[in-house]
DNA sequence: CGCCTGTGGTCTACAGTGTAGACAACGGTT
DNA sequence: AACCGTTGTCTACACTGTAGACCACAGGCG
């Protein structure tokens, strides 16, 4: 016995178990807040749903921080940067970064705050901006101004994203509560619980991507 | 002795203190986080700041959440709806809105994801809310168009102040290097850098409130 | 073959968390 | 004075992240 008598037990021993992987690591975390959310996340429970010890994940991330950083990194990648239409206009590729981040952040909205609580710093996505600020340049506007746009839109990308997520998840167990109060704000109230929360996007991304003073006879 | 000898000790024994109220809790929560971070307050911390047992807090406020909660709404009663322009166009309304949001946000960095990330129900968000789509109305957008722009504004506000004040927090610590690598990259990095990461905000801000399709002969 | 060494999983332990539940001090009412 | 509801206190429990010691094992070496 293994000094818990788990040997030849129901529990596989190192032995029957893939090895663990950052990669792995990272999928399973991502794949239990998806489940079961990010309150009852626990580094206990990741080692659970691995079939490990929780400490064994510390030989391959640094801390729950790091854990993080890697989820929200993979989330990212979720885009495939590579085959947006880059021959197309930069309205058209902004506009498709866009719905893509959209999408695969309200792929995962238990982890959308996981994403938007800290800075993307990975490869891809470095990369992804500076193929976006490169597009712009082509359209006439200089970097410092590229930058600004591409954080404006990012910016309105993700306080969607996450205002979506936030209340898809807190309509579940709080505010059923019809509100029969002052006519006047239940039609307003009521409009806003019949209107989808989400079917604004395309409108404030077409507002602000159109809304971008074009660069005229730029260097 | 009140059981641990407090009486005549230096701590304060209740008849002394100024009886706790919720609206004291959240002021004291709300100052313990912009003091040290979201990440080192905790409830026992909060009773400690406001010289009193931790479970004291329970009394005046149902659980934790509860009390994040009110923080979020305290922070939103700064924007001062009332004083808003609110003679002047949807357009003048609707920024100075946001840049009041924002301003309120960014004047407590620690605090931005909790308020970030739950939805804002008390009477002055909802009341703003409600004002703000009566004035879209009558510049002649219906309340649902209403309620779409004021949604779309909202949440470019509410992203660009999360993604300024995690940046601000996380350069604190990490990511201080220069990173000589690829000169290309580094040209825009170093731009990235240089530039105020918030001096966008304006720019995207007109480019999402000119954006928006003129309503013509609205009913 | 035996031995060493480094990698990766395990176990224990510690300091800290949110909060339920019993208790006690107090102000106000009768 | 007796009572009672409110509010602060204390204890206790289940749980967290993770440091540090330990051990199983693979591969390289004699």
């Amino acid at each position: 016995m293994t000094r818990k008598g788990r040997t030849g037990g129901t529990a596989p021993s190192r032995r029957d178990r893939a090895p663990l992987t950052r990669d792995s690591i990272v999928a399973a975390a991502l794949a239990l807040i998806d489940a079961d959310g990010l309150a009852k996340f626990s580094m206990r429970r990741l080692g659970a749903a691995l079939g490990v010890d929780p400490m064994a994940v510390y030989r391959h991330v640094e801390d729950q921080e790091a854990l993080f950083d890697a989820v929200a990194e993979a989330i990212f990648d979720e885009l495939q940067v590579a085959t947006l239409p880059w021959e197309g206009t930069w309205r058209e590729v902004s506009q498709e970064y866009c719905r893509r981040l959209r999408d695969a952040l309200l792929r995962h909205p238990n982890a959308v705050t996981v994403f938007a609580t800290r800075p993307i710093r990975s490869r891809t996505s470095i990369d992804a901006g500076v193929k976006m600020i490169d597009k712009l340049r082509e359209a006439g506007f200089p970097p410092g101004r590229g930058l600004q746009i591409v954080r404006c839109l990012r910016e309105y990308t993700l306080g969607h994203a996450l205002s979506v997520a936030v209340l898809r998840l807190g309509a579940a167990d709080r505010s059923r509560k019809p509100r029969a109060g002052d006519p006047g704000y239940n039609v307003l109230a009521e409009a806003a619980d019949a209107t989808e929360a989400d079917d604004h996007f395309e409108l404030g991304l077409a507002a602000m991507v159109n809304g971008f003073p074009p660069e005229e006879a730029a260097g």
